[in-house]
DNA sequence: TTCAACAATCCCGTATACGAAACTGTGATA
DNA sequence: TATCACAGTTTCGTATACGGGATTGTTGAA
C-alpha cells in the first residue's frame, strides 16, 4: 500500500477514495473542468481502477463530477450562479419543511426543537462554534423529521449534505452565530403559533441571509 | 449474447441492464426485499458481473434498491406509506416550481406554456393518451425551466423521472386526462394573473389529484 | 499554408480471476 | 435438548486483462 492515505484502513477503499476525491475538489485542490483519469488516479491512491471507478460512479451521482460515456470524467463546473441555484433551492426545501412541519410535528417533537434552541444559547454565549453548528444541524433536522414524510427528509438531507462542502465555514463569525439563533427563534414563534406560512417566510429568509453570508468565500474560492 | 435482451444492442451495457431490472421491479417481477446476487444477475442478462454491478450502483443511488456494504443489493421496500409520501414531496416540489415560475416567466416562456396548453385540447378530444402524456410532460417541464433556477430544475425532473414508473398508467381514463388539463387551465389563469401563491395552491392540488386518482392501482401493485 | 484523411495511442467499458468476509450448516459438549 | 464453535460455501470487494471507440497527431495534397 503505497497511497497517499494517512488515515485508517478500514472501510471500503472506493468509499475512501470518493472521499478524498470529494476533498480534492471542495478544496479547490482539483479546479472544475479538471479530467479525472481513472488509471491516472488508481496510481495515486495506490488503488486498482475498479474502485476509483465506483468512487467516480458515486461522485458523478452527486453531482460534483460529470461522466459522459465514452468521455471520461470531468469535474462539474460550479459556476457562481449554480451555487447560487443551490442554496436558493435548498432555501426552498427547508421552508416546505418548515410549513409542512408546523402543521404535522407533535408537542413532543415541538418540545426537542425548543429544547435544541435553549441549549443553543449557551453555544452562542461561549462562543462555542463547533458546538453551535451540531445544535444548528439537530435543530434543521429535527424539522425534517417532523414533517412525518420520510421521503422529504432524506430529500431535505441529501441536499443540505450536497452544500456541506461550502458551509463549512459559514458560522465561523460570532455575530452571524448570534444572529442564525435569533433567526431560529423566530421560526419557533411563527411554528409556536401554528402560522406555516409565516414558518415558511422566515426560514426561507434565514436560509437565505446564511448563503450572502457564504457570498465572499464563494466567491473566491470557485471564482 | 444469450441473455434477454430483445432491443436493439446500442448503448451501454450496463444501462440496459438498469433499464431492465428498473422495469422488473416497479412491475412487481421482483417484489420488495428481493436479494439480487451479482452472479445470478449477471448469467440471467448474459454478461459479466461487472456492468450488473455499475446498474446496481446506478439502481441504489437512486433508491429502487438498498444496497449494504458486504451484504448485498435488496429490493427497496416501497410501502403505501413511502409512496404517498413521494407523492407529496413531488406536489409540494411542483407547487414551488410553479409559484417562482410565475414570478420569473419571460413573456415567451409564458406565451410557449399557453400554447401547450391550447395544442392539448386537441389530444383530450381525439382521446389520444400518448399524444397528451407528451404534452402534459412538456408542461411541466417548461415550468420547471421557468423558476430560471437549473439546480431546482434539475432536482424536479429527477424525482419526477423516479414516480414516471408509478404514473405510467395514471391517464388510462379518459375523464382524467380532460380534468387533468382543466387543472392545467387553472393553473394557467393563477400565473396570468401573476399570483404565485395561488397557482402553487392549484399544483399542489393538481398534483395530489392525481396521486390519488393512481391510488388503487399502486395498493394492488406494490401492495 | 491549410484542410482533410489516416494511423497510432490512449482511455473507457467489459470480462475474468482471486482473496476476504459473512452466512450457514453440522457436530460436539454442557 | 440447546448452545456454541468450527468448517464449508457463498458472495462481495478488488485486481488484472482485453477489445473497441474516440481523440490526437502527422502527413500529404490542394
Amino acid at each position: 500500500m503505497h497511497g497517499e492515505f494517512q488515515k485508517i484502513d478500514s472501510g471500503l477503499l472506493s468509499d475512501r477514495i470518493r472521499n478524498a476525491l470529494t476533498d480534492a475538489i471542495t478544496s479547490g485542490e482539483l479546479p472544475a473542468g479538471t479530467a479525472l483519469d481513472e488509471q491516472n488516479l488508481a496510481q495515486r491512491y495506490g488503488a486498482s481502477r475498479t474502485p476509483v471507478r465506483e468512487a467516480l460512479r458515486q461522485l458523478a451521482a452527486s453531482g460534483l463530477v460529470e461522466a459522459g460515456p465514452r468521455r471520461g470524467v470531468v469535474v462539474a463546473r460550479l459556476t457562481p450562479e449554480r451555487i447560487a441555484d443551490m442554496f436558493e433551492t435548498t432555501a426552498e426545501i427547508e421552508a416546505m419543511c418548515a410549513r409542512l412541519a408546523t402543521y404535522r410535528m407533535t408537542p413532543l417533537e415541538r418540545g426537542r426543537l425548543m429544547d435544541l434552541h435553549e441549549d443553543s444559547a449557551a453555544a452562542v454565549e461561549a462562543g462555542d462554534v463547533d458546538a453551535y453548528d451540531r445544535l444548528n444541524r439537530a435543530f434543521h433536522e429535527s424539522l425534517y423529521a417532523a414533517t412525518h414524510n420520510g421521503f422529504m427528509a432524506e430529500q431535505a438531507l441529501a441536499i443540505r449534505e450536497r452544500l456541506a462542502a461550502f458551509r463549512r465555514t459559514q458560522l465561523r463569525h460570532a455575530d452571524r452565530i448570534r444572529r442564525s439563533r435569533d433567526e431560529h427563534g423566530e421560526i419557533l414563534s411563527a411554528i409556536a403559533e401554528g402560522d406555516g406560512e409565516l414558518a415558511a417566510r422566515r426560514m426561507r429568509a434565514h436560509m437565505l441571509r446564511a448563503a450572502a453570508a457564504l457570498g465572499r468565500y464563494i466567491a473566491e474560492t470557485v471564482g
